[in-house]
RNA sequence: GCGGAUAUGGCGGAAUUGGCAGACGCGCUAGAUUCAGGUUCUAGUGAGGGUUCCUUCAUGCAGGUUCAAGUCCUGUUAUCCGCACCA
């Protein structure tokens, strides 16, 4: 026997899978079909990180699983190429950003295949490639033509000393990331989505899909449904002032009000807030801070009170100071709040810092004036008018029953979510496809000019004053208008990185379409997607956006289910070896080459699948991943100890059928850690026992091949039945085999183990006490004592209760 | 501050429904084998106490429910991830 080479293997059974084309996905076959997916990379310059694999050799097993079980698999690969890192990349070193993604394109296909991975990479997709982003831009235009696109003053990131706008990545504490120098907000008009149209179904539609539960509370809570009511508070200047609560209950307890610098009132009122001075400096210090900034400074509140001016409290007649403060947003319900520092703990450090009064209106809690009280299930109204005496749960209903009534307010659904800001000032993104026309305003491209290429420039810097690099591309921004034929500039920014990601999942159906962005014919055969797998990082950004997307294109008519994917699991990051993040500057980056160099991807697939609970963070140990080789060292070995029996030997039989249940089970549950412990268990056993037949070598051949596809298929050849194992029949197991005779059950004196006892399996409770209480040991250490309670739980154990 | 998660031997982790805590692997110890080894095989391995056997303690911390708690409840601490102070 020659001894275990993956160096030959790997390179020989890719070459042949690939040369057989088995894992090419058929479109409208007759088998059922079944579509994984795993999140496509952006093909950094770095090259594949470890944590890549995690998932794709995850739902690599499952989609190969799927084949052995008869199913016409659907497990594609493409590159998700737009992006800043390219960009920047292009800028320092002066090279066209498509010639570094076609080499780091290159350099991670290769690592994929390394790896074995069963992608159809004949279905390979690249968002930078025109003729995936004609579609890009199609639905774009078909979300523009729908009144979903729309044009809005949006800030934007400015550092003042390179004069160029930054994404938020860019900025660093506060300042420029590349220069250091200051960071303010512009504001600048740009380009929004109306995703917060569809926030209600976003949220109900969850139900339809089996996504991870964590992940359906982070898109819940991320889209942030909140039901309260809009209350009108009239002010000194005759003006009003509507504020969103969703505590209407506490409005007895307001004792001042809050509106964000950036509310429209303030301008208005100007001329008799007496200090207008001192509120337009904050309103200028505010400007200055990013979102970001204000949320690190939230614990002390700042803020101006707006003098001369007073709002009138409907529920009493109160008059109350107005201020105005950052920690009001003006993104968020009416971007004004009535106080309420009894409870609300935002309010209660304002009010402590401004000296404001407290006033409580629900009772239940400690002292107000030490710490606000904000639970709304206990405690009862007081000084509260016609509230007093009524549950937190009573008085809300109530008191906006009574403002709809005096027509002072009336109920209002909020979200958190917010629209979608979708221009980006940079290059290396898909071209909006409009065009400003001095007669027409925006006009959407004919369609028959998609794709609408970016254009050849010389440099890729931002542009001056916040504007996109495509700005100095004068031959090609000026153009015609499509409606009138007037002269008309292009729109100069590019759509954000997750435009190309929020439908690619389509384009894999049918890759290679020119007149659809897939056939009607294919999105009917392939939709859903069965089984999405991606990283915690990604649920709420990607998936909303792509589910937006995807419902817009059903309300279309083009796609024919409301949602992309049926099922949503996530995976844990892995860490370098000494529990940090990997990275560069720490030093304890692990690269895949050099372990597939010493190891093999066999090694490599397996450790990657046994290193910890699938779900969780875990550290490499390059000493783990020898343990995994070790096992596969063995596994090969035990060719030394095959002999001419056949079938399943009888004591060994029970061990298989078990293992055979326990690795599917395990493989569905995204176990993979105990399903290749479960192996490891089944090869013990095997080497225990010193000989085995050929079947129970090709049953754990056979149940290995997910994980380790190279080094079985090798085995295969020699041992197995012909043809390739990886699309193999997926073995059964007989229940009643998977059952032992006999069992062990543990006897017990109050809760604590003094015996062990073996029983027949399926002896009932009566006979189980029985045969506990002739245990000598049982006998003995109950004897003169009063037994006062015996518990039994068949197949498990008995508890003794003695005094 | 808000939202989501996690905490079990020297290490990664297991325990599917409340029912033997520590499967499997790493590491370590001893022995065998190879001319030396980082190879392979065998046995042992949570901690403490008496030593074939038994016993006490042990799942971040403090309580509670239960015949029985890693698992359920209340409180608390630490760490990680995300964030748009969400009224």
């Amino acid at each position: 026997m020659e001894s275990y080479n993956f160096k030959s293997i790997e390179k020989k059974w890719q070459d042949k899978w690939e040369e057989a084309k088995i894992f090419h996905a058929e479109n409208g076959s007759d088998k059922p079909k079944y579509y994984t997916l795993i999140e496509f990379p952006y093909p950094s310059g770095a090259g594949l990180h470890v944590g890549h694999p995690r998932s794709y050799t995850a739902l690599d097993i499952i989609a190969r699983k799927r084949r052995m079980e008869g199913y016409n698999v659907l497990y594609p690969i493409g590159w998700d190429a737009f992006g800043l890192p390219t960009e920047n990349f292009a800028i320092k070193n002066k090279v066209h950003p498509k010639i570094i993604t076609a080499q780091n394109i290159a350099n991670f296909t290769r690592q994929l295949k390394m790896l074995g991975f069963s992608f159809d990479w004949d279905r390979e997709v690249n968002t930078t490639d025109p003729n995936y982003y004609k579609w890009t831009q199609w639905i774009f235009l078909q979300l523009f033509k729908h009144g979903l696109a729309y044009k809005q003053e949006m800030p934007i990131n400015w550092c003042t000393s390179c004069k160029v706008g930054l994404s938020n990545e860019e900025v660093v504490n506060g300042v420029c990331e590349r220069c250091g120098g200051e960071v303010v907000q512009r504001r600048k008009s740009q380009w929004m989505l109306k995703i917060t149209e569809y926030a209600q179904r976003l949220i109900d539609d969850l139900d339809e899909v089996d996504y991870l539960e964590k992940i359906k509370t982070q898109q819940k809570n991320w889209i942030g449904r909140s039901e309260g009511a809009e209350v009108k508070f009239k002010l000194s200047t005759g003006d009003e002032m509507v504020v969103y609560t969703t505590r209407a209950d506490t409005l007895f307890g307001a004792t001042y009000t809050v509106m964000s610098p950036e509310h429209p009132l303030i301008e208005k009122m100007k001329d008799s807030i007496t200090n207008y001075d001192e509120v337009e400096a904050y309103k200028a210090e505010a400007a200055k801070k990013s979102e970001f900034e204000r949320t690190e400074l939230a614990k002390d509140k700042t803020g101006v009170k707006l003098e001369s001016i007073y709002a009138i409290n409907p529920a009493n007649g109160e008059k109350l100071p107005v201020f105005i403060s950052d920690y009001v947003l003006v993104t968020y319900g009416t971007g004004a709040i009535m106080a309420v520092p009894a409870h609300d703990s935002r309010d209660w450090d304002f009010a402590k810092k401004f000296d404001l009064p407290i006033i409580e209106v629900v009772a239940g809690g400690e002292d107000v004036q030490k710490e606000a009280y904000t639970d709304v299930y206990k405690g009862k109204m007081v000084n509260s008018g016609f509230l007093t005496g009524m549950t937190v749960k009573e008085a809300i209903p109530a008191m906006i029953d009574w403002l709809e009534k005096e027509g002072l307010g009336k109920r209002k659904v909020n979200f958190k979510l917010r629209d979608w800001v979708f221009s980006r000032q940079r290059y290396w993104g898909e071209p909006i496809p409009l065009v400003h026309c001095d007669k027409c305003g925006w006009v959407a491209i004919p369609e028959s000019e998609l794709p609408l290429v970016l254009p050849e420039i010389d440099t890729f810097e931002p542009g001056e004053n916040g504007e996109s690099p495509l700005a100095k591309a004068t031959d090609w921004i000026n153009t015609t208008c499509p409606h009138c034929g007037g002269p008309a500039q292009r729109e100069t920014d590019t759509m954000p990185q997750w435009a190309g990601s929020s439908w690619y999942f389509l384009r894999y159906m049918d890759p290679h379409n020119n007149d659809a962005l897939a056939s009607k014919e294919a999105l009917e055969y392939w939709s859903p997607i069965d089984w999405y797998n991606g990283g915690m990082e990604h649920t709420t950004l990607h998936l909303l956006y792509s589910r937006f997307w995807h419902k817009f294109l059903y309300d279309i008519g083009v796609v024919p289910t409301k949602e992309p994917y049926m099922k949503r699991t996530s995976h844990g990051m892995i860490l370098g070896e000494n529990n940090e993040k990997m990275s560069k500057s720490r030093g304890n980056v692990v690269n895949p080459d050099e372990v597939v160099n010493e190891f093999g991807a066999d090694a490599f697939r397996t450790y990657e699948m046994f290193i910890g609970a699938f779900d969780q963070s875990t550290p490499w140990s390059q000493q783990g991943l020898k343990g995994c080789y070790k096992f596969l060292e063995r596994v090969w070995n035990l060719q030394n100890i095959i002999t001419d029996g056949e079938g399943y030997t009888s004591d060994l039989e029970s061990s298989i059928h078990k293992t055979i249940k326990k690795v599917g089970e395990d493989f569905e549950r995204m176990k993979f850690n105990t399903a290749v412990a479960a192996m490891m268990s089944l090869v013990n056993d095997y080497s225990k026992k010193g000989a085995i037949t050929k079947d129970e070598y090709k049953v754990l051949l056979i149940l290995l091949n997910p994980v380790a596809p190279h080094m079985t298929e090798e085995l295969w050849e020699k041992y197995g039945d012909g043809g390739f194992l990886s699309i193999h029949a997926w073995p059964e197991y007989d229940e009643a085999k998977t059952v032992d005779e006999e069992i062990e059950i543990v006897l017990q004196i109050n809760g604590k183990i003094r015996d062990k006892l073996t029983i027949p399996a399926g002896l009932d409770k009566d006979g189980t006490v029985e045969a506990a209480m002739e245990s000598e040991r049982i006998k003995s250490l109950t004897e003169g004592k009063t037994i006062i309670k015996v518990i039994a739980v068949p197949g498990k154990l008995v508890n003794i209760v003695v005094k």
